[in-house]
Parts: structure tokens; C-alpha cells; sequence
RNA sequence: GCUCGGGUGGUGGAAUGGUAUACACGAAGGACUUAAAAUCCUUUGCCCGCAAGGGCUUGCGAGUUCGAGUCUCGCCCCGAGCACCA
């Protein structure tokens, strides 16, 4: 018998699929449309590895089977190319990123075909490919038209490394998401999208998600952070302003937190000098007995004239000063100084104290608080180590003479004590009176921070807009001398070199703005992007007025090719569209989503984000795009650690495809455990799958031509295993697939099978073994098509009970017997056999039965 | 600290409230072989027992139920995410 040869069959077979075309998905067919996503691969030089194995092989078994299942299946693939690695390789080797990338591309197809996925190379994408990138500058300008792009000056995070802004999303405990260093706090001019304007569009969407696993939609919720309260304005008493300020009091800068959305608003006009803080807890007002400023706001305080002491402008400096991971290692102590000013409590007109401290955030909010320190921890924290205040004013039980002494702050629900007139009343009901009574206004607030959406890199899209100071003056000329009906509505000025600009849009006829070719990729650190130094690709002429204009030369984050890409698979080719709405409605949404929990707040939200905005626009057709979603575990090392080099822990999926072949690494990667479970990999258990493989392989090799009608019970087996394959393909329960699998060829090795039988089991391997199913359908089977077009079995609901059956006979709930009798037995003669059952009698001897449970086909209980 | 997941043999893991430990790895013994590898057969949760057989067992403790790995409550431990968000 010749040996199973996966390396011989497997490059055959990946030839054979590719010259017909089999995995090639039509726009329009009559048949029900599935669209199967995976994360599409970083084109990395190292390769593709296990972390990009196990989505892409959950995702090309699913589609293998409901493409038998007679589905019209795209499961389509592409490259995010754009970013770091890319770029930093070519800084070191002189070698263009277009390149390298190039040469990455070609090698991953090449793992990827060798592993035997089913992608639908027609519809291949590419983020770095200027048909591409043409549209995703294209929907940076439908945002930017909206008024979702904006540019603003503020604190962001930067890398020191990498040399560029980062998002919030990208700041992993204090470090950055690409490289692990800490992350700096900088002041920079960046472009944001407003990401926060769809904030409560973000949450509600997660209520229909319902195929979307529940942690994804929480973690999503808890990211977007929604919390409703009010906004309360309390009196301060002695602010020190410096003399030249005295006169022309108007503390009213254009004050914008730190990633450039509004927020706190000190209002120092005229006699009444107001700090406006949020609480979620109005109904605690009476125990609020000192108010908390962050050093953000006590800066912008300080910009705009507040005299403060020497002390207080120590304090804030150093904290601002201080690392973000620095201030969250402090974060245990609390630090804080008083700033000399006093407010008043609007609820008792009571005179508190304003500190400073950096347990205040500047970013959320107001960037100010009211300290109730019996009924918060943090401020409860604070009093004491500052010899504050602390007066309670919600107790647990009403009436109660008096409330206890408290060593910690009490923030449950309660009754109000000490608040005056709202005395006894529930502290739920006293939230929007006591708000109310102090002219406080609701207010929501979120987490969500704008998107820092410019990078100060070069690999990167260009973001296509063009600075202009000769229409800023006709602009304003036109505005103040004729009314010109024509005004450009969109027209926003920008400062640049220190003068006034205006932001002129690349039209749509000359995308895409193209990455310039450049000697230097170096960043320069300065967070200007490399591109600012190649002077005739910066200066353009004004796409406007024709007079001189420079370019944005800041570039787009890799999340931005990646926001979309999903939409350019249903129609790759469009010259005058992103897509066409027709193939958009025949495949959207994506039908299932497979991916690794790391995107959860990066990949997922942003591109839920363009997409409910491009619906917003009448872009798409649906507000969602990705109706399921399924998340994996990572795979670790041997050593149970997370794969990585410096480890020396890193298995390479080439070697198991060199050694078993590519069927074995599937097998194996899927027998591994639940998909969603964090596995490490055990190089010795892959024998297991690889034994299997084999056996079928002899199994096989065993079938004759003359093929015997009878076959026994192996008709039952067989119509089990259709329907719990089917089933847990359907779940995504792969690891019991498999064991289902070998269950099967356990039970039937010893049968002689009907021709169809063998069929049979050769379309259930298929997606699982696409190589040796379809060695084993032609060459062994002797068919002429390909098994991955075949229909997928469908079981026999007859076949799958046998007429007889083993029913369990316990007594007080302990198995003590097993019986064999007649499927469909009743209660009376089924009692008959167990009573009589010589296990049974040793316990029930003497005993009096008090009842027996009956539960037809299963067992009998005997309680005593 | 808060929010989610989890804790089942030597190991990875299986089990619509109904025979816990399927499937696989490893281990032990045997067959084939000059030998080894490969392959095949047998055993393999723990304890007592020569055996027949009996008892115990799903992190710990309680509860609901005829019956709990599965449901409820309390505790312990592990993993992930967020992290002073007022």
C-alpha cells in the first residue's frame, strides 16, 4: 500500500483549486449569500504565524462547509500594509517600504495557499496600493466635509520611540500598543476624528449585536464609559487675578482638554467667578464639603490670569510634567495642594475649600469635582490625608438616630440625612430635586476620547488637504465687503508658520494624494512627519485659487486602510466608487467576524465607527457591518508563556506543514481546545492528529469496489456524527469536531461500508482535511469533480436512534444498574425490569419505595 | 479597586440538570523486529481488596432537587480588560 504523502498531495491539490477557480465568490447569485471575514495579515517579514492560523483556518472551515451547504460564499483576503515595521525595516536597510512590502505579500500568500485556505484571490486588497488608499483619503474628506475631522492643538500621547501622537486606544498600560514604551504626554497640533460625536451611536448599536459575544459588547460599552449626571456651578470667593487682569475680567478662554473636545469652563466674568464640576451623585451635594480642580484646569486657570501661590504653581507644573505611567504608579497616594480659593456650597451657602490635585482628571468631564469624602473613596482619601471635612448625608436605614462612624465612604444608595429640607427623602428620588434646586443641569458624560487620527510618519496615507493663506484672505474679504451668496460653507482656517490658512480639500478628481518617494524615512522627532522636508511635494499649487499652497504632511494611522477594507472586497475593482451600493447590499453585513480580542476597542470600534458614519451618509446600506463576531484565545508557547523570540518559544507553523503537512496543522491547530480558549501549544500531541490522518488513509486504502450492501449499525454512526459535525460547525466548536471525527473512523474501521458510506465520510473531513478529502474523493473514490463542491450530508432523523437502548437504573439518585431494553418502553414495564434487577434488589431489599422517577429512554430513579 | 471569563485525571480537554473523566497526548505491559523507529493489542481518575466487590472524586463550604461539573449563595485561587472617569 503506497504511504500517505501529504507534502505530494497537498501542492497538487493547491494547484488543482487554484486553476478552477473553486473558492472564486459571484456578485448576485440566486443562491444565500455568506460573507466570512478574518482580520486581513499585517505582511510582516517575519511571515505569517500561529496568531494569524487559528482565525483563518476557524474561518476557512466555516466557509468550506457552507459553501457545501450550497451557500454562495465570499471569503475574500487582503493586506494591511501601511506602518511601522515596514518603515523601520526600510530605515535600517535603505530598501523602499513598497518594497519590502511587496516581497512580504508574496511570501504569506505563499504560507497561505501552502496552508490550504480557500480565500477568493479576485478580490485581493491592498492598503498601500494608491487604487486603494485613493479611497480611504476619499472618506477622510467625507469626514473632514462633516465636520468630524477637525485639527486642534492639545496634550496627546507620544511615542518616544516610534516619534508619533498615538491614540487612546493605542496607550496600553501607560505604553505604546506597537512597541511597549512608555508613553509621553506632548502638545501638538493633530488632526482628531470625532469619534465622541457617535459615542451614544457606538453603545446603542452593541444592543443589536446579538450574535457579538457579551464581553466584546462590554468592554466596547465600558470604553465608551457613558455616565449620566448633572453639571453644578459653584461661586468662588477670592480669586487672585494678576493686576493687568484686574480690570477686564473674563476668564473665558477657548478652553479645550486635552484632546481637544470642550470641557471645563472657568467663567470668571464680572463679580460671580463660577466652577462648574459633574457629579453623578447631585442627591450627596449637602456632604460636598471641598471642591477639587485638576492641574489641567489650574493651568489654563494660571494662563488666563489667575495670581496663584508659589506652591500651588509648583504643584501643578510637576504633575504636569510627570510621565503618564509615573502618575499612575503614584496613583495609590493621593497628592494635592490648596489653592488659597474659596467656593460656595449652592446647597447650604456654606464656604468650602478649592484644592488641587491630579486624582482629578482634566480630560473628563468638567475637569473639576465636588468632594463628598463620606460618599466617595477618592475624596474620602483625600480629606483624610488633608484633615478634610467629611460629613455624611445618605445613611443606609431612615429614620436612624445617628449615622455611624464611617472608616470608609458609604456610596451605596440610602436616605438623606443633614440636606436640609430633602432630609429622609430616598437618595435615588433626591438626585434631580437636589439638582434642580441648585440650577444644576443633566449632563452625560463618556470616556470616549476623540481619535488622534495624524501620525508623524511616513509609511502612512497622506491626509489630502492643503493649506492655503491666499483663500483665507479672499475669505474674509468677501465676508466683510460683498455677501457673496456662493460662500464656502466648509471653509475653516488653520494657523500655519504663523499665519492664517485656509483648509483647502483635495478634490476628488485628483486623489489619490500619493506618498512622495523620499531619501529619508527617519521621523524627525520634532512631530513633524517626514514628509515636511521634501519641499516639492509639499508646496502645491492651491487646488482652489491656484496661488501657493503646502500640503498636510502629517500622515493617516494604519487603522485607517483597516476601517473599510471590508466594505472594498464586494467590489475591488471600482474606479469611480469606494464600492458600488449594489454588491454592498448583495454582501453586507459580514456574516461572521473572526478575530483576536486585542482589536476589541482598537479595529472593532473604528471601523463600527466609518461605518455607522458612512451610513449616516448613504453610503451603505446598513448601520452595522459585521452581524457575528467570533474572537479566539491566543495560542502560547510550549511553555504555557506567550510566544515570542526573545523567549525562544516561537513555533513556526512552517515546520508542522514541512513535517505532517498542512491537513495536520489545521487539525491539530482546531483539536487544540475551544476557540476562544487561551491554549499552549504541545508539539507532542500533534502525532495524535497526524496518526488519525494516516489511519484514514489505510481506511481508504481498504475500500473495494465491490462494496457490500449490508452495513450494520455503521448507518447510525454515521447519521450521528452528520449531526453533531454540522452542529458544532455551526457553534464554532471545532476541537469536537475533530474528536467526532476520530470517533467515527474509531467506530467504523472494523464495518465494510457501502460506496456511498465512504463518500460520506469524505465530505465530512473536507473542511477540516480539504488535501486528503480531495485525494481520497477522486483518486481512492475515483470521482471526477472536487469533494469542496459536493452537497454536505444531511442525517436521517430515523437513523440516529437505534431500537435499543441502555437505560440507567439509579437508586436515591446512584447509578447502581444499566439496563438494555426497547426504545419507547413504558413507565410500568420498565420499572418490571429494573425491580427485578439483581443490583438493584441488593439496595431496595427491605427498603420501602417511596417513588420512581421515570425518564422515558434515559432512567428509572428508585427513592427510598 | 472595578468589570468580565475560568478552576474537571499525569497533560490538552469532553459532558441539552440524568452513566463525569468522551477524544487525544503521555505512561506501563505485550505482539512484530537481530535491534530501534513506526504500527497493532491491553491497562491507565483516586483509595481499600488476591478477587468478586465496595467507597471516594469536577477549587472550598453550604443550599435547591429524586438526581448538581452544570442552578443559587458565600469563600479561595487563576486569567483577561479597565484603571483615581467623580
Amino acid at each position: 500500500m503506497i504511504k500517505y504523502n501529504p507534502q505530494k498531495i497537498e501542492k497538487k491539490w493547491q494547484k488543482y483549486w487554484e486553476t478552477k477557480s473553486l473558492y472564486t465568490a459571484k456578485d448576485f447569485s440566486g443562491k444565500d449569500k455568506k460573507y466570512i471575514l478574518i482580520e486581513f495579515p499585517y505582511p510582516s517579514g517575519e511571515g505569517l504565524h500561529m496568531g494569524h492560523l487559528r482565525p483563518y483556518v476557524a474561518g476557512d472551515v466555516y466557509s468550506r462547509y457552507l459553501r457545501m451547504k450550497g451557500c454562495e460564499v465570499m471569503y475574500p483576503i487582503g493586506w494591511d500594509a501601511f506602518g511601522l515595521p515596514a518603515e523601520n525595516y526600510a530605515i535600517k536597510n535603505k530598501v523602499h517600504p513598497k518594497i519590502s512590502t511587496q516581497k512580504n505579500i508574496d511570501n504569506a500568500k505563499k504560507q497561505l495557499q501552502g496552508w490550504g485556505m480557500s480565500f477568493d484571490w479576485s478580490r485581493e486588497v491592498n492598503t498601500t496600493d494608491p487604487d486603494y488608499y485613493k479611497w480611504t483619503q476619499w472618506i477622510f474628506l467625507q469626514f473632514y466635509k462633516a465636520g468630524l475631522a477637525y485639527e486642534a492643538t492639545g496634550l496627546i500621547n507620544w511615542c518616544p520611540k516610534d516619534k508619533t501622537g498615538l491614540a487612546n486606544e493605542e496607550v496600553i498600560n501607560g505604553c505604546c500598543e506597537r512597541c511597549g514604551t512608555p508613553v509621553e504626554k506632548k502638545e501638538l497640533r493633530q488632526w482628531y476624528l470625532k469619534i465622541t460625536a457617535y459615542a451614544e451611536k457606538l453603545l446603542e448599536g452593541l444592543k443589536t449585536l446579538d450574535k457579538w459575544p457579551e464581553s466584546v459588547k462590554l468592554q466596547q460599552a465600558n470604553w465608551i464609559g457613558k455616565s449620566e449626571g448633572a453639571t453644578i456651578q459653584f461661586t468662588i470667593n477670592n480669586l487672585q487675578l494678576t493686576s493687568d487682569r484686574q480690570s477686564n475680567v473674563n476668564l473665558r478662554p477657548e478652553l479645550r482638554s486635552r484632546e481637544g473636545q470642550p470641557s471645563s469652563r472657568a467663567q470668571v466674568e464680572g463679580i460671580s467667578n463660577v466652577v462648574e464640576v459633574f457629579t453623578t451623585r447631585p442627591d450627596t451635594l449637602f456632604g460636598a464639603t471641598f471642591l477639587v480642580i485638576s492641574p489641567e484646569l489650574a493651568k489654563k486657570w494660571l494662563d488666563t490670569g489667575w495670581q496663584a501661590g508659589l506652591d500651588v504653581v509648583a504643584y501643578i507644573n510637576e504633575r504636569l510634567n510627570k510621565g503618564e505611567q509615573l502618575r499612575q504608579a503614584e496613583a495609590k497616594d493621593k497628592t494635592g495642594v490648596f489653592s488659597g480659593i474659596s467656593a460656595i456650597n449652592p446647597a447650604n451657602q456654606e464656604e468650602i475649600s478649592v484644592w488641587v490635585a491630579d486624582y482629578v482628571l482634566g480630560g473628563y468631564g468638567t475637569g473639576a469635582i465636588m468632594a463628598v469624602p463620606a460618599h466617595d473613596e477618592r475624596d474620602f482619601e483625600f480629606a483624610q490625608k488633608f484633615k478634610l471635612p467629611i460629613k455624611m448625608v445618605i445613611c443606609p436605614n431612615y429614620p436612624e438616630p445617628k449615622c455611624p462612624v464611617l472608616d470608609n465612604a458609604y456610596e451605596g444608595e440610602g436616605y438623606l440625612v443633614d440636606s436640609g429640607k430633602f432630609d429622609g427623602m430616598p437618595s435615588e428620588e433626591a438626585k434631580w430635586k437636589i439638582a434642580e434646586f441648585v440650577g444644576g443641569k443633566k449632563s452625560v458624560q463618556y470616556k470616549l476620547r476623540d481619535w488622534v487620527f495624524s501620525r508623524q510618519r511616513y509609511w502612512g496615507e497622506p491626509i489630502p488637504l492643503v493649506f492655503c493663506k491666499n483663500c483665507a484672505v479672499n475669505s474674509k474679504n468677501q465676508k466683510s465687503n460683498l455677501k457673496i451668496k456662493e460662500e464656502e460653507p466648509n471653509l475653516r482656517t488653520t494657523i500655519r508658520d504663523g499665519e492664517e490658512c485656509a483648509i483647502v480639500p483635495v478634490p476628488e478628481e485628483d486623489l489619490p494624494v500619493k506618498l512622495p518617494e523620499i531619501e529619508k524615512y527617519e521621523p524627525t522627532g520634532t512631530g513633524e512627519s517626514p514628509l515636511a522636508t521634501i519641499e516639492d511635494w509639499v508646496n502645491v499649487k492651491c487646488p482652489k485659487c491656484g496661488g501657493a499652497g503646502k500640503r498636510e504632511t502629517n500622515t493617516m494611522p494604519q487603522w485607517a486602510g483597516s476601517s473599510w477594507y471590508y466594505l472594498r472586497y464586494c467590489d475591488p475593482n471600482n474606479k469611480k466608487e469606494f464600492a458600488d451600493s449594489e454588491p454592498l447590499k448583495y454582501w453586507l453585513p459580514v456574516d461572521v467576524y473572526f478575530g483576536g480580542m486585542e482589536h476589541t476597542t482598537l479595529h472593532l470600534l473604528y471601523s463600527r465607527f466609518w461605518h455607522l458614519f458612512l451610513y449616516d451618509q448613504k453610503l451603505v446600506p446598513a448601520p452595522e457591518p459585521y452581524f457575528a463576531r467570533v474572537q479566539h484565545g491566543i495560542i502560547l508557547g510550549p511553555d504555557g508563556e506567550k510566544m515570542s523570540k526573545s523567549r525562544g518559544n516561537v513555533v513556526n507553523p512552517q515546520e508542522v506543514v514541512d513535517r505532517f503537512g498542512a491537513d495536520t496543522l489545521r487539525m491539530y491547530e482546531l483539536f487544540l481546545g475551544p476557540h476562544e480558549a487561551t491554549i499552549a501549544w504541545k508539539t507532542e500531541s500533534i502525532v495524535g492528529v497526524s496518526r488519525f490522518l494516516n489511519r484514514m488513509w489505510d481506511f481508504f486504502g481498504k475500500y473495494q469496489v465491490a462494496d457490500s450492501e449490508y452495513q450494520g449499525g455503521a448507518d447510525i454512526i454515521l447519521n450521528r456524527a452528520i449531526k453533531n459535525i454540522s452542529e458544532d460547525i455551526e457553534n464554532h466548536r471545532f476541537n469536537t469536531c475533530i474528536s467526532e471525527l476520530m470517533k467515527l473512523l474509531n467506530r467504523i474501521e472494523n464495518y465494510e461500508l457501502r460506496i456511498t458510506s465512504y463518500e460520506l465520510f469524505c465530505k465530512l473531513l473536507a473542511p477540516f482535511a480539504p488535501h486528503l478529502a480531495e485525494e481520497l474523493w477522486q483518486e481512492v473514490l475515483g470521482n471526477k469533480d472536487s469533494v469542496h463542491v459536493q452537497p454536505w450530508p444531511e442525517y436521517d432523523e430515523k437513523l440516529l436512534k437505534e431500537d435499543e437502548l441502555d437505560i440507567v437504573a439509579q437508586v436515591n439518585g446512584k447509578v447502581r444498574d444499566v439496563i438494555r431494553m426497547t426504545r419507547g418502553i413504558n413507565h410500568e414495564e420498565a420499572k418490571k425490569l429494573v425491580l427485578a434487577s439483581e443490583k438493584i434488589k441488593k439496595y431496595t431489599e427491605g427498603k420501602a419505595i417511596k417513588k420512581i422517577l421515570f425518564v422515558p429512554d434515559k432512567l428509572i430513579n428508585i427513592v427510598i
